[in-house]
DNA sequence: ATAATAGTGTCTGTAAGACATTATCAA
DNA sequence: TTGATAATGTCTTACAGACACTATTAT
């Protein structure tokens, strides 16, 4: 059975700059939209990927450079009008990684883009990308989800400023710790502070290990 | 640009029967899997779908003759052996109804099954009723979905019932009339009472028009 | 009146936020 | 010691659940 419909996958790759969530886009080298700037993408390769989220992890790596701990699908976009070329769907995924990540690893064609200040972006990716914020804002409520966002090591002022760009809003100091401590996924460095300030220097903390095992074997989400 | 995926749309159709949650499969009348019950399905039709929404409530009105006031997107399934014709992905969307709507408009080939008890289905049809059953649980949580598999006017003690099914556990009474008032979707149908039991009769609620007209145009989600 | 369920008022314990205090580092 | 931030202790408030009480109907 051939379908007459143009099957894709797409990644948000979000990530934490100068206090905002941006998203990474790629140049696009083929029409349509050729040369601007939009979600990495591409086909399903049936020999190769055994289900999406391994097209997902292979498309990321190859356009943009990045391997991301963290994926975890989105939604489907789907219509008659998203795409120039004719009816498509699109199975979207999105991942969180540290800006380290992206300046060691990421491809010349890579850019980071503000989310708030998105302009217009090809298809509906513009679209896309606001629904992927909206679910990331919804998961730090109650989630690890923005951990992905810090490095491998962070501490608990740091992270506590990433869950606030996540949200939006700020955070009660006494209550994100307490949260933080009962979701039971970080563990302490021993030893290990943080040299940065000229002042008191925080504990260093990184996920459980036991945890991110956990999540590569369930790919639950979270 | 053609694909040579199998690109499918499955409808997770519940109920409440027998104080259980229930889905509604259809049989089969064309291989793979001929003659066994399984999730409604389909293909996209590109000239009369304008998206993977219209399709799944042509898909769930054509097979089991069941319009339903709420769809929602789960998510997708896909792979290369989850459909023995080949690689596939399908786009799952479900629906809640009460079982009058059922029992008055659904086909002669429509069957409900009890989500509990569900023996192997054909293709990951078990692994999508489950993730449908679970996203239903977590949403009952904190949203106003299991409403809709309440008829068009109920009492709240009826309510309730459906909730605790969703949840699988007991409510107090108190705190969910407290949560369904200050979620401001039910409006009290005036002067009428439930006329059922021997004893003190009900009020009866149905969710405001506005809500549901909200509902429609933005496709939300509750 | 009684039985049985509907609906409400009130109390209590838990959890989250506000605030204050202590701790620790460099200069 | 001082300045600045990290970390924690404690108080207050808000909300959820438990419980009890009142209300309403048919018999």
């Amino acid at each position: 059975m051939k379908s007459d419909i143009i099957q894709t996958i797409d990644v948000v790759l979000l990530s934490i700059k100068n206090d905002q969530l941006y998203v990474a886009l790629v140049k696009r080298d083929k029409p349509p939209y050729q040369h601007q700037y939009a979600l990495p993408g591409g086909y399903v390769h049936v020999q190769e990927d055994d289900n999406c989220l391994e097209t997902a992890v292979r498309v990321l790596k190859t356009k943009t450079g990045i391997s991301s701990p963290y994926l975890e699908q989105l939604e489907s976009f789907s219509g008659k009008y998203r795409d120039p070329r004719g009816w498509s769907v699109t199975v979207v995924y999105f991942a969180l990684v540290a800006l380290e990540v992206i300046e060691q690893s990421a491809n010349a064609s890579v850019c980071l883009f503000d989310v708030q200040a998105l302009k217009e972006l090809p298809f509906d990716h513009a679209n896309i990308v606001k629904a992927t914020v909206s679910r990331i804002r919804n998961k730090a409520q109650y989630s690890s989800l923005p951990c992905f966002l810090a490095g491998p090591s962070f501490t608990l002022p740091a992270l506590q400023k990433i869950y606030e760009i996540c949200l939006g809003s700020t955070l009660n100091k006494v209550s994100f710790r307490r949260k933080m401590d009962e979701m039971g996924v970080l563990e302490e460095i021993e030893g290990a502070l943080s040299k940065t300030g000229a002042y008191r220097p925080a504990k260093i903390y990184q996920l459980k290990s036991s945890y991110l095992e956990a999540l590569k074997v369930l790919n639950k989400g979270l």
